[in-house]
DNA sequence: GACAGCACTGCAACCGCTTGCATTAATTGC
DNA sequence: GCAATTAATGCAAGCGGTTGCAGTGCTGTC
């Protein structure tokens, strides 16, 4: 039913390849015969199939997408940012959500390897060298993971991580607790490092626990264990995280910030709208999303940039965090 | 580099027809040889291209999901069913976010039409008319509208927010605003249309104040003209707007729910998280995206089926609802 | 012993499109 | 005025698969 290339061929009077060529190579054939094609697609409808196009030029246009979990706010500010930026170079975008499964994430890459230029990789679960081994097999971008020899786009959540700390520990705080997330993050890995590293200057005595599962279920999960710990302050692997705890907190009659300072990581929307409002250090996701599409983009074109960004964090106070109380 | 089925025919010295058969009708291939087949497959990484045998087949596999906002808080939980429930049945979405751009949506079902076996059209700003030619174009289902002829899924938001001005009647509100959602809204008319339908039960009476970005920010700027209108309660498009509404009250020194009761509709996560919780009316979004999926996919196998779902709402009375004021 | 029937496999056309090469006609250089 | 370019188009192979049809060798039947 949808017109193909045949059909304008024939309208036009012209060969296939004429036609062909009028979209995907115009100064190759002569303006009058151009414009005529040109009216009899559009009066047809005519759209060339890209899928039969990427069948033998290899480039598909499309862009896919993995992130660990769709539904957690961390991520649809990427996924939308990524989806306009690959849009504005005439690419769609495949989304897959692995539900935080380092074997679902395998499957999706290789289902999609072959109908898409590049694929991005949103915080794998994966290992390292199984990242290697598929990136072998399709262009990848990886996001919020830093691996030798592949393109990258990292928020320096170790810089932010130490800001809150440094905040922390500069209200008073001296038993201070990370609540990591869940196995394979590479973003919890280096906040843990960077906790531990920050612990390492003796201000405050650091007790990590974890690993957690990264929701707001997560969060309240951890409450007593906080209670138990008899720590002032909190900083947890990402807001989601920390209002759950907050939430659990409240349930064991523990008020923040005067009780428990609690402090999160991505300045997701909904941290500005809680009661108290979330202290957190806020990640570039908008312009990770977009800087991971520019890189798959523009790698393609030239394989041999396997370029690192790294994305500057910043820590926002709001009211979740407080002095030590006496 | 990637493995194609003459390598694999090679590889176990059968006809590259014979391979295709081992993977699309397994049956009609002897069981050695099948056998065979496949672990020369298996050794070379090979797997079936799903572009190439969709341009013959005609079945590509893939789902095309068009919303208006994927940051809207609304949406993600319906994308993230979708796509679990789409690979489910083995296919992947393709993800698409017009920015409430009509223009853009036409653009993308146009886009999209050939590499999908159908597109999910979720909360649509085109018109009726539109949106019937496209689906003669593609196979659509449509979300949140509903549309003669057309398979759809609605949720019945007219219901909940009938039950939400019952709750706002009953608590002894007199004067209740109604905050409209975007121009081309299908969901907005029908809040309307019910909201009108109870204003003349008498009990109270309607303001309508619309349309609205349907924004937390289009919440926020309607304050004002809220505190002006004199109503002591307000139910809004969706969540995000009351929210906002909540915030730019609070700003004003209005206090929710003692001077003005704020419902929402949609139940996003959001909605339980802030202060005062917000009284809202439950949408089935994730229920709908697997509904949304399962009619496109069992749609395509008998193309007479032009059914429709509506969803139940439910109205979910938190804190942000009161007693009117004396 | 001839033949129908069956299980299996190969052949080749085709899906919609791109692209290197050949062909033709018109233009240019000398 | 003729060879050499150049511009415009056609031809046909091929991208990675699927599928109707035909062929091959067996088995079972009478």
């Amino acid at each position: 039913m949808p017109a193909t290339i045949r059909d304008v061929a024939q309208a036009s009077g012209v060969h296939i390849s004429t036609v062909s060529r009028t979209f995907s190579a115009p100064h190759l054939v002569n303006v009058e015969t151009r414009s005529r094609v040109q009216a009899c697609a559009e009066q047809l409808g005519y759209r060339p199939n890209r899928a039969a196009r990427a069948l033998i030029t290899g480039r598909t246009f499309n862009i896919g997408l993995i992130v660990a979990d769709i539904a957690n706010p961390f991520f649809p500010p990427l996924i939308k940012a990524a989806e306009s930026q690959a849009r504005r170079h005439d690419h769609l975008i495949f989304v897959a959500d692995t539900n935080e499964d380092a074997v679902v994430e395998e499957d999706l890459v290789r289902a999609l390897a072959k109908q898409v230029d590049g694929v991005l990789l949103c915080s794998p679960r994966m290992s390292n060298s199984l990242i290697e081994q598929l990136s072998r097999e399709v262009p990848l971008v990886v996001v919020n993971r830093s691996i030798a020899g592949l393109p990258a786009v990292v928020m320096d959540v170790a810089q932010g991580a130490q800001l809150a700390l440094d905040h922390l520990a500069g209200l008073g705080h001296r038993r201070i607790a990370l609540v990591t997330g869940p196995r394979g993050s590479w973003t919890s890995r280096e906040i843990r490092r960077a906790a531990q590293s920050a612990e390492r200057s003796g201000r405050f005595e650091l007790t990590v626990i974890g690993p957690n599962q990264p929701t707001e279920h997560g969060g309240r999960a951890v409450a007593e264990q906080i209670q138990r710990g008899g720590v002032t302050a909190v900083l947890a692997y990402n807001d989601l995280m920390a209002i759950g705890l907050m939430e659990g907190l409240d349930a064991l009659g523990l008020r923040v910030p005067e009780d428990v300072s609690v402090a999160g990581i991505d300045d997701i929307t909904l941290s500005r709208l809680t009661r108290p409002k979330l202290t957190t250090v806020a990640t570039p996701t908008a312009a990770a999303g977009r800087a991971a599409v520019d890189m798959l983009l523009s790698h393609s074109d030239d394989r041999r940039t396997t370029a690192h960004v790294s994305l500057h964090t910043e820590l926002i106070v709001r009211d979740s965090t407080g002095p030590v109380s006496a």
